[in-house]
DNA sequence: TATCTTTATCGTAATATTGCAATATTAAAA
DNA sequence: TTTTAATATTGCAATATTACGATAAAGATA
């Protein structure tokens, strides 16, 4: 197949799973740490920052954007990106949630 | 091509990307919520909490198990599977980590 | 206007993922 | 020992992902 039977899920699983889909990839992973660890929007710069081909960068800054994890704003001929901190914020209280319930639980194995 | 080149990258982007790339798919989220909700390992009974056929929920615990989400332990013929703490750890020190930074930038966009 | 710079898109090859039927495995129960 | 129950593995089809060369698009600059 390869499709995923999203429609089995809920709303909120599905939405947390693209989330993290969205991050796990080692490249799109050294994007939002170049993001962050600049300390302003970085306009072009990225893909020089990155062992991959440009296209591949594009692509991979695209799915980053699509996922809401980050923010492209045209500047000039350049494109400014930064992190949108609202999905960071979501994903930090997915993980926050969930370690408060298996902390409550200790536990069996 | 359809592989990452991870050796372009450090060892802890790979880790983290693996990480969240096991979390990113519906039944897996589903998974690990279940194992969450209910107050001690399952034997059995994931399979019926799942709109998935047996092989296929079974080769997803597979990956979480690999990843080191989870961990199973015989019990009998079955096989009760629990969630790792230190997995989930790791996860939201991450993001905990990532958010402190976004919050100290305050910010362009 | 012509050219340069930066980023996106298209097309495509290689590989990975998802899902399931069929079957195997393993241990309990009859 | 045969059967039953629970889980894993195999094999395969459908689809998705990753990567990149070639090319397009759009604004800046000469």
């Amino acid at each position: 197949m390869g499709a995923s039977k999203t429609e089995n899920f809920t709303e909120k699983q599905n939405a947390t799973a693209a989330l993290l889909k969205a991050l796990g990839h080692p490249a799109r992973i050294a994007i939002m740490e170049y993001l962050l660890k600049t300390n302003a929007c970085i306009c072009g710069d990225i893909v020089n920052e990155l062992p991959l081909a440009q296209p591949t960068v594009s692509q991979h800054l695209k799915e980053l954007k699509n996922a809401g994890l980050i923010k492209g704003s045209i500047e000039g001929n350049a494109i400014c990106y930064c992190i949108d901190d609202k999905a960071i914020q979501k994903i930090k209280q997915y993980f926050d949630a969930f370690n408060i319930k298996i902390e409550k639980k200790k536990s069996c194995c």
